[in-house]
Formats: structure tokens, sequence, C-alpha cells
DNA sequence: GTCTATATGGGGATAGAC
DNA sequence: GTCTATCCCCATATAGAC
């Protein structure tokens, strides 16, 4: 981790992480991706076996895994839980906003590697999933269908915000991700009709 | 509105439409629009002038343009127009999913394309905004960073549930639409912290 | 590990017959 | 309006030299 030149192999990876958060994997060619990457295009093959194989190498790389590995092994009632996976993703969005985009653009398009995808964080989607039931139940929120409350909370927290189309509407400065984090607390406690005791 | 076959010039709009949602506007060929319209390939030429076109024509044809200005000819309260938008965009979506996927395919990715979406969309998510200001300033809500608050209802509402890789974690029996436009409104408008005096 | 050169296929688009 | 045949470009991928 000094300050030594990286080599192709990751420049490569670095390169295709920009332009498919940027234009999508079918958007973006190898060519660009090696330009970009000042690299040659014959690399590609070389080094991963073709375009597909660079879109999963880059969630291995990137990926977060063993953060939520970690976050499984801890214990915490459904309040602390659902404050806590929302300032973590929101956390990680946030130092990776170009993986962040890519993942985005998984979920709204049926494609042929969504499995990379689902298999790294379905897991924790469906932790939240038992957290709102079992808050549910011991009387820490009133909401109607679980389903639906889930929605709710990734809606909040996924909706991506740092995307041309939605700073074209927003007119303050941006907040700290402390601040966001914070906010996004707030809202989907008081969302999920969370009982005004600790907040 | 008989049952006369579609003409060809509209089986191509609609294959256009079901492909692009389900793959992406890059990860369609005109060859696939052509064979699921079954028609011809020089026709998307003859009839739009391009593949680009076809898409400019999907939002011509089916965006309810008509419907966004009528909303905006009415006067309403803060805590009434918040309701309203939610009921109307959830309506819409539930009507025309696919056009809903190309939308949010297009919020995620910086196309030369988005232009079409904007200059149709963005007005009413500044009249939300609006709303949202006027509703704190006379003390309806109480929320924190405007721009923010904006974030979560539009999150709230357009968090897309009919794609694979969301409907995996849902478990329950999908609720009518009704029922999601009032567990919507109910969420966002305890989310922004509305005082407690209709609902 | 990295390059040049090339193979092979599929992409969008259109000319011109019907 | 619709078809066939074709053009040309750019895509991914690899063989083989260095």
């Amino acid at each position: 981790m000094t300050h030594t030149e990286l080599d192709a192999k990751m420049r490569i990876l670095l390169a295709a992480k920009k332009l498919f958060a940027d234009q999508g994997f079918d958007g973006t060619s190898v060519r660009q991706i090696c330009d970009e990457a000042g690299a040659n295009v014959a690399l590609v093959s070389y080094h991963f076996g073709g375009k597909e194989n660079v879109f999963a190498a880059l969630f291995d790389q990137f990926f977060p895994s063993e953060r939520i590995d970690e976050f499984f092994k801890q214990q915490m009632s459904p309040v602390e839980g659902v404050k806590l996976i929302i300032a973590e993703v929101i956390r990680f969005r946030k130092s990776d906003p170009e993986l962040a985009k890519i993942t985005d653009q998984e979920v709204v398009t049926r494609s042929p590697r969504t499995h990379h995808l689902k298999r790294r964080i379905l897991p924790l989607w469906t932790k939240l999933r038992g957290l709102l039931e079992e808050g549910r139940e011991r009387g820490d929120f009133r909401f109607g269908s679980l389903d639906q409350g889930l929605l709710f909370v990734m809606g909040s927290v996924l909706f991506p915000k740092n995307v041309h189309m939605v700073e074209s509407i927003l007119q303050e400065e941006p907040l700290s991700v402390d601040a966001i984090i914070e906010e996004t607390q707030i809202f989907v406690l008081r969302g999920l009709g969370m009982v005004e005791s600790d907040k």
C-alpha cells in the first residue's frame, strides 16, 4: 500500500468500476475500459477471461462482505439493529459510490449477473425483515404490511441521490454522512411508527 | 379501440417497452424488438428513424403528461398535495410497470436519453419540494433537511418492488394498489413528522 | 505480463424491390 | 408499409510475437 504504480489488473478493475457506474454494463465496452485504464485490450481476457468476469471480480474485490459477516455476529434489539443497518449501508454507499451505482443498476435490470449481487446482499435485507418483524411483535413498531415496511426502509436508504437526474432537483448544501444517517434513522423509525421512548 | 390488429408501428413500441424494461436500452437490440413485435427489422428505421427515437416515442406515447398537467391546475394544502402525489405516482407505476422500470433505469444510469424523462417528471418533484417546504413553514411537518426529506418521499414511492431481486425477499401476498397507497401515505407522513391532526 | 494483429460475430441502418 | 439483401462498423475474444 505504498505509492507504487498499480498493476494493469487493478487499473482495469478501477476503470471498469467507474465506467459501469456511469454507463452501465452493456453501455460500456472493454475497449473503453482499457483506454481508461491505460492498458491493452487483450489484458481483459488474460487477467479475467472476459468482460462478464470483470464484473464478478469487481464484487470480489470491493464488496464489503467481511463487514456484513461481522454484523451478523452481533446481538441487537430491533431498534438498534434497524439503526445499525441504516448507518452501515449509508456509510458503505458513501465510501464507494461507484459500486453502489452498479448495484442500483442491477436491481432494476434483470441481468445474467444479478446473482453476484443477490448472494452477497440478500442476507442483510432478510435480517432487516426479521428485525422489523420482531420489533413489531415486541411493540416497538406499529405498521401494516411487513413486506411493505421492509420496502420503505430499503427505499429510504437506497434511493440514489448522487445521480445527475436527482441532483438537479436538490438545492441545499449536501449534508455530512453522519447527518444523513441521523435524518434517515429518524425518518424511518418515525415512519415505522416507533413508540417514542428512546429515538 | 376495437379488436383490430395493431399496426406494426404500435407493435414495435410495445415490444420495445417490454424489452427495454427487462434488459435495458443497451441490452436490447432492434432485431430482438422486431422479433418480439413480429415485424421486419427495417421498420424501425422507417417508422421511427432509429433505436434512439423508439425510446423517445415510448414516452410520447405512454407517459401520462396530461394527467400531470391537470394535477398542476389544482389548488391544495401541503398534506393533501403530498398524499395526492403519492397516490398518483403509485397508481401510474402500477398501471404501466414497464414504463416505470425504464424510468427507474434512466435514473441510475447517466444516458444521452435522460432529458426525455427529466423534461416530463422534474416539474412534479419540484412541486413536491415546494409542498414540503410550505408544509414545514406552516407547522404541518417537522423534519431537518428539505432536500433529504424530498429524497425520502421519492425513495418510499419509487423504490421498485416488481423486480426480481426485490421480489425474492418478499413473503406476503401482494397488497392491493389502494392498500399500498394508504400504507405509503402513512409511512411518509409519519416520517416527515406530521403533527397528528387529520391523517 | 504485455503487446500487435486478426478472427468472427452482432450491432444499427438503408437501398431498392414489391 | 413492408420485405430482402447488404453495408459498414464496432463488439468481444484470442493467437502468437516479444
